[in-house]
DNA sequence: GGGTTGCATGCTTGG
DNA sequence: CAAGCATGCAACCCT
């Protein structure tokens, strides 16, 4: 034994020296993978080579290696070569025939293991200390020949083993149930080799005879010796190392210990669909597959994996699952940690070994293709090693699971290939209460809160419903070629993409798979925080933009208008539906109208203000104008007034916002900084376009952030303030005009040196007939820096100031005046806020709004602005 | 302040 | 009673 690379698959693997070879060098096992090699010295160095093909010991016929690729047989024997199926079977049948021409098992004692059994005429006999593995003896031989062993022959076996015979009954009920579905695996051939700690002929015989010779049957359900049901030969019979209580050393080699679970107790049933041979649907803690085992895996670790379903998917799929273990996750598993506590016996029997505590990275696959590398490692505990995986959250979550489902893991042969599958926990009443890990613990494990206590969680989820989502799925998770079949064992992970709070909810009756007393908290909230990246953060808010434009108020629905506060609400009854986005503008008679863009043209169409679109919609759909109820129709507005339409909108904002690579965040500043800074830069802090769709006193899109007169009210604010009113709203507008206008004055003075720099530099003519187009220039800039051009003046005509008005919009009317900006507007504009608050208070807000809009409209229609506007 | 990491603690289980 | 394991927790790190 050794450690070094395996070649093969996933990392650092053990090796043991096998049999030697031809070439004189000799066969490399890894004990991880079962990959073969080809070890050869030269200078004092080893040289690997991947067998490709191996011989037959008996009959030279050519063997390939990825045959032998976790074959269960083959720790035992080494030094042996291996051998071809038929020839094995015919060398067994030959032994069988000379050591026990009756069809019993010889009473043999084997001096290195100290078992006593017998087995005289179909009796098999026993002293009081082999008693115990009798037990798994009768199993084992009832496993491998079933048929060959009736009720009678049991009866009359168990009469012989004295006391407790009992027990022994129950075992061979016990075996009857499991070992009805040992899965006969789709294998071309058996590896055989000697056992590595010298096990004696006999005990290679009986391995063969017992296992491969009926029909070589035992295979996942079989596995080796080591650490599962075992053969005869490594389990209690052949492999009679003593055990020591103390843990071994780590990774120590192959050691046999019997895992299979204790005897039925007194008052357990069976399930007695196991009698009828319908065991196979049952799903049934199977003992696992080949490993180094150095430990005992406890039955609840064991893959549950129903006969027909591993045969279907190690058929269908060209390939051999392996399921190696699985473990229900626990509140700690699932949550945030990313740590996924390994159970230690199963780490060490199929993982990696490591040495350090920082372990090594390990290359998993999940069911869905994804590759993931968990950081296989362990903590010193209590003198032992915790196993634990690290960064299992992205994994975890990606399969959407959550404490009580279950992780398998499992091994996908040839290749080694570690496939990481679930099984989502369900109220569906589970069939495993036949399984051995029930038998053994279903009672004393109820109600526990260790993992043993989600024991009895039902598991519903199958391989079969695997295969077929699989099936029904497409490729997409196949990929098209067999090594990409990242089957877990009882991975349907198809099935279950409802999230854990689904499942629990729909399963109301389900037992609870925690004990309350432990793991209900720290489940929900840490299990069900996703992590959203930046991609997806991004994609929600625009889903959400989205969303906000689609929403409409639920038809033939009238709503309740509630005041408060002086804040007329539209309450109603129905939730918002989605609608077609559609744009709401004002028309030239002063009303509003709604236009929407068909589906399939692309052609924009009138439609009543009231009109509310599916989703979907098309010309043929306009029942509003019939002579634009198909797409050939042309459109109705000119490309300027399209222009017009849909410069305002949120898509023509953000179209021009990606293309300019600002970030939507950018034009979207918050609350008085978001008016400052519009006011600054010259944006338009009344979009025309929800001031049009919205163009309403009811300012229905408030939103987080919003930086309208109206949100930054204080929640006591009245309609109208005092002069004198010293409010948060006043103070801060106040406040705010004054710093606009310090900035204003700054920037004007800067221009005007500017200006009189360019006086000197360009004779005065030019630059008296270049006035209009220079203020244009002057425009454009302010528009370039993010603001579109308004043209409307910050003074209405009324003499009053319109809070809305801007610097840069002051700027624009200046220029175009020719006046230059004086000392003396700061102190006008002050006492125009001042005036207006006083006469008008903030609540004429959304009129000057319009004001504004329709301003805007009546420029563009005359071409006045036109060169204001980008 | 929140996340990560390493270890400790204590409960549960199995021998 | 020892081993295993779920989980708590403090120190450390990162943003």
């Amino acid at each position: 034994m050794g450690s070094d690379i395996c070649v093969n698959a996933l990392c650092v693997h053990d090796w043991k020296k096998g049999w030697p070879l031809r070439s004189g060098g000799f066969a490399q096992l890894c004990i991880n993978c079962g990959s073969a090699y080809e070890m050869s010295v030269f200078c004092n160095n080893f040289h690997r080579q991947k067998m490709g093909w191996m011989e037959c010991k008996f009959c030279n016929k050519p063997i390939h290696c990825g045959c032998i690729v976790s074959r269960s047989l083959f720790e035992y024997l080494d030094f042996d070569g291996i051998g071809c199926v038929s020839c094995v079977a015919s060398q067994l049948r030959m032994m069988r025939n000379t050591e026990n021409p009756n069809g019993s098992i010889s009473s043999t004692k084997n001096n290195a293991s100290d078992q006593h059994s017998a087995l005289i005429d179909g009796t098999l006999s026993v002293d009081s200390v082999g008693e115990g593995k009798l037990m798994q003896l009768c199993r084992i031989v009832e496993a491998s020949e079933p048929s060959r062993w009736n009720n009678s022959r049991r009866d009359s076996i168990i009469s012989c083993s004295g006391q407790n015979n009992h027990e022994v009954k129950r075992s061979f009920r016990e075996a009857d149930t499991r070992f009805s579905n040992v899965f006969k695996p789709p294998v071309q051939s058996l590896v055989f080799s000697k056992f590595e700690n010298s096990r004696s002929t006999w005990e290679i015989k009986n391995t063969h005879e017992s296992t491969a010779q009926p029909s070589l049957n035992m295979y996942l359900g079989n596995p080796s010796g080591n650490n599962t049901i075992p053969p005869p030969s490594s389990g209690e019979i052949v492999d009679a190392r003593p055990e020591g209580k103390a843990s071994p050393p780590f990774h120590q080699g192959q050691r046999s210990r019997p895992i299979l679970p204790k005897p039925l107790k007194i008052g357990m049933s069976m399930n007695p669909e196991t009698d009828k041979g319908t065991i196979s649907h049952a799903r049934i803690a199977r003992p696992p597959a080949d490993g180094r085992g150095k430990s005992q895996l406890l039955p609840r670790y064991w893959p549950r994996i129903t006969d027909q379903e591993l045969k279907r998917l190690s058929g269908d799929l060209k390939s051999n699952v392996v399921p190696l273990f699985e473990k229900i996750l626990s509140a700690s598993d699932a949550g945030r940690i990313g740590r996924l506590v390994l159970p230690k016996a199963c780490a060490e029997a199929y993982f990696p070994p490591i040495s350090n505590s920082d372990g090594l990275p390990l290359r998993v696959q999940d069911v869905k293709g994804n590759e993931w590398t968990f950081q296989f490692r362990f903590w010193p505990n209590n003198n032992s090693r915790m196993y634990v995986l690290e960064g299992v959250t992205p994994c975890i979550q990606a399969m959407q699971l959550c404490a009580g489902d279950t992780v398998t893991f499992n091994r996908i042969d040839p290749g080694g290939k570690l496939v990481v599958g679930f099984r989502k926990a369900s109220n569906s009443i589970d069939t495993q209460d036949a399984s051995p890990s029930s038998l053994s613990n279903g009672i004393s494990m109820k109600g526990t809160t260790n993992s043993g206590g989600t024991e009895n969680l039902p598991l519903d989820s199958s391989y079969a419903d695997l295969l077929q989502s699989i099936k029904g799925n497409g490729e997409s998770h196949i990929n098209g070629h067999p090594e990409h079949l990242h089957f877990g064992a009882g991975a349907v992970g198809f099935l279950t993409t409802e999230n854990c709070e689904k499942t629990n909810k729909q399963s109301p009756q389900q037992p609870i798979p925690f004990s309350e007393k432990k793991r209900t908290h720290n489940i929900g909230p840490k299990s069900k925080r996703l992590r959203i990246d930046n991609e997806d953060a991004m994609e929600l808010r625009l889903t959400w933009e989205e969303a906000q434009h689609l929403l409409r108020p639920p038809p033939s629905v009238q709503p309740s208008i509630v005041t408060i506060e002086d804040q007329v609400i539209e309450e109603y009854e129905e939730p918002p539906v989605f609608g077609k986005r559609t744009i709401f503008c004002a028309c030239s008679s002063g009303g509003k109208e709604q236009w929407a863009q068909c589906d399939d043209c692309s052609k924009w169409r009138r439609l009543p203000v009231d009109a509310l679109l599916p989703p979907k919609w098309t010309c043929f759909e306009n029942g509003w104008d019939g002579s634009r109820s198909s797409c050939s129709v042309p459109e109705e507005m000119s490309s300027r007034e399209l222009e017009n339409l849909l410069k305002p909108s949120k898509d023509f904002k953000r179209r021009r916002t990606l293309e300019n690579g600002k970030s939507i965040k950018e034009h979207e500043p918050s609350g008085l900084d978001a008016l400052a800074i519009a006011a600054v830069l010259g944006e338009n802090l009344t979009d025309p376009a929800e001031s049009s769709a919205g163009a309403t006193t009811k300012h229905p899109r408030h939103r987080p952030g919003c930086s309208c007169i109206v949100c930054i009210q204080p929640p006591s604010g009245k309609g109208r303030h005092k002069p004198t009113c010293t409010c948060n709203v006043c103070m801060t507008v106040k406040r705010r005009f004054k710093t606009l206008m310090l900035r204003k004055k700054k920037r004007q003075s800067e221009r005007e040196a500017d200006a009189a720099k360019e006086d000197n530099n360009h004779p005065r003519d030019e630059s008296e007939a270049d006035g209009a187009s220079k203020s244009k220039d002057d425009t454009s800039h302010l528009e370039n820096e993010g603001g579109r051009g308004q043209p409307e003046a910050g003074e209405s005509s009324a003499g009053q100031i319109d809070l809305n008005s801007h610097p840069s919009r002051d700027d624009t009317q200046m220029d175009i005046t020719g006046l230059s900006m004086s000392i003396n507007h700061l102190e006008i504009t002050n006492h125009q806020a001042k005036e207006y608050m006083t006469q008008n208070g903030l609540k004429s807000f959304n009129s000057e709004v319009h004001a504004d809009q329709h301003s805007l409209l009546l420029t563009q229609s005359n071409g006045q602005g036109q060169n204001n506007l980008s």
